[in-house]
DNA sequence: TGTTAGCACTCTTTTTCTTTGAGTGCTAAT
DNA sequence: ATTAGCACTCAAAGAAAAAGAGTGCTAACA
């Protein structure tokens, strides 16, 4: 079990009364500023702890006992196992609310006026690395649920082409092709309208070699000369499936050297197949996985994702790639607000079209 | 001075027997191989060395003193200054010339179906960073010399339109925006018209904010309605002079533990101006420059970068930034290798160009 | 019964001192 | 001009000692 959910768990609780709770949360607190082993003496001058070291010394031993807490040797203070994260990020630790302010500047960064969800997401993952100072990671599934829209080909040069795709999703890509032969104006048309009647509307998920096999097939004379265009029309589509995964803002976890650099570099290369596998399973809307617990490559680091909706569907993921030792409680929140807000800017999107085609209808 | 051309410098080396040079020459090597200080003994040991290590002691003192070589403390062997560096690399390590073999797995790395030069650039600098475990660089200044084949506007759903930008050099560039009102055909008639008529052939280079305000104003009633488009078509136009400078592979820097990771992190946040600088000054056709010596960022590294041209112009750089001990003899000839190769790969399309074009000539 | 003061014990960290050895620079001999 | 020989230097490695943080346990206490 890799995954974490926000909602209490009450399964565990019972075995802990309020105190040892308090005392869990401290040491993580603690933990999580300093990064050094956290003793009874630190915990015992906190302000609303109200006994003795040795009382606490008993109790962080039951909390070891139990699996949250570990020494690294006999005579340190105790560091938070995986558990004690767990349940520090379930139920124990106090996740701050934004204030206003807060929620102004994360609104401040999102970049409204962008045409695309992509380029949403894109502005909240820089939000994110910026403030947060982590690496960000961005899952972005619209494409797989857009459909194509329009396919063009532009020349561009002797023999040069320009494929262009776009999808309903605002997506654009494009791609050179070098053919053998000049096309001629007829065959052109002809490839732009077989395109229009017989792409327009599929889903870019759908669109398989077989699918373009068959076109090509049924495409009578022109098969041979339009072929490599086709082909073409194909990678464009794998480009827009490809492309799902971002990870930036690296270089924040470079500059901590509590996390293993050459670690870091290897994550990097084959970033995408392990985050993908990451996020494929339908877990919560929002997740915490840790560090070499189940896969993930990093040690010593927690990846915190969200999931963006769209039209009860995910439509992307958002969050950040951070040390163990990060102050979930406020990056928490952050993530939560920024998918949130995001989520409700996609919808609204969708309303305002509907709103302007109900007119439309009335115009009419 | 922080460049240097591969070319003999003559001035100092009548201070340097032919002993001295060897000596030098065999600390370097042997420097760049172990990267601990290296002592006299090791030196007197080496089969073409023919002197007692008493001898080399003397000879190395006086290469410290012309400041070639240092001692990290008095008890230590000698390691290369960045004098020393250069010296070496202008006149003392014997460059291997390229097997055949080495040629053809070049060539074979180089992609050479690709349409642009950019890919073909690509791929060169996917070569290096594999075979050199460095950073490398590339610097794409063709996109200043091309101009603009086509303008297209595609109207891709309500008030959304997609701008298309291609350039002589075959690169594409799109955007999409979004309008406060649907455009009618014949609006779009005329801004296509209008951009053929003003925009193809310019340079991208010329392409201005004054120039387009010029075209705005002269655009009648059209105004209002298309002046959103064309200050896309303005940030098309950045975005290709923007977009000249990559850094890529930097993982195989995190690797090295002799270069500081924050110095790494610091100038991959800053590597397009710091590189810029780097490169616009006009020295010869390749250079290396090393870190911390005149502005460069990362210290105990080393930039090497040569020059691709087209038509007499620089058309593009291409190099690698890695340790200060780095294998210069081998790797100084394959990027010679690589730039000479694309210089002749972009100018072979030219000809055949031209050759077609006068068959062309003769059929009409 | 839960809490706490006290204390012996453990184990890392820091410091100090010693030893080792690679490598030099100098001198005198070749 | 080159080299063997030797005293000297200094980082690195090792050993021993001291310091200190923190624990676990016991016994006392409310």
């Amino acid at each position: 079990m890799t995954a974490q959910v926000l909602k209490p768990r009450k399964e565990v609780s019972f075995l802990l009364d309020e105190r040892k709770r308090k005392i869990l949360a401290a040491v993580i607190d603690a933990y999580i500023v300093t990064g050094e082993p956290v003793g009874s003496k630190a915990i015992a001058s906190l302000p609303d702890i109200r006994v003795s070291p040795a009382t606490i010394r008993n109790d962080m031993a039951v909390l070891e006992q139990l699996g949250y807490l570990e020494q690294p040797h006999t005579s340190a203070g105790r560091i938070p196992t995986y558990s004690g994260y767990r349940l520090y990020i379930d139920e124990l630790m106090n996740a701050k609310s934004l204030s206003d302010e807060e929620k102004q500047m994360l609104d401040e960064y999102l970049d409204v006026d962008v045409p695309t969800a992509d380029a949403l997401i894109e502005s909240a993952s820089k939000a994110l690395s910026e403030l947060t100072h982590c690496a960000t990671v961005v899952k972005n599934v619209s494409p797989k649920f857009s459909v194509i829209t329009k396919v063009e080909v532009i020349p561009t040069g002797r023999r040069m082409y320009v494929l262009l795709m776009i999808t309903s999703s605002g997506n654009i890509r494009n791609k050179v092709c070098r053919l053998e032969f000049d096309l001629t104006n007829e065959q052109m048309e002809f490839f732009s309208r077989y395109m229009a009647e017989n792409l327009q509307g599929v889903s870019i998920d759908e669109l398989s070699e077989e699918t373009v096999e068959k076109l090509v097939a049924a495409m009578g004379t022109y098969m041979v000369t339009l072929t490599p265009l086709l082909k073409g029309v194909c990678e464009l589509a794998e480009g827009f499936k490809d492309n799902e995964i971002k990870v930036s803002g690296e270089k924040n976890l470079l500059a901590r050297q509590d996390i293993n650099n050459a670690q870091i570099a290897k994550f990097l290369e084959n970033k995408n197949e392990v985050v993908k596998n990451m996020l494929d399973d339908s877990f919560g809307d929002l997740q915490v996985l840790f560090g070499e617990d189940g896969g993930f490559i990093i040690e010593n680091s927690s990846m915190i994702v969200s999931k963006i909706k769209k039209g009860g569907k995910t439509a992307g993921s958002l969050g950040v790639i951070g040390p163990m030792r990060l102050d979930y409680a406020k990056v928490i929140p952050y993530i939560e607000y920024l998918t949130g807000r995001i989520t409700e800017l996609i919808s609204e999107d969708d309303d305002e079209d509907d709103e302007d085609q109900l007119q439309r209808k009335g115009e009419s």
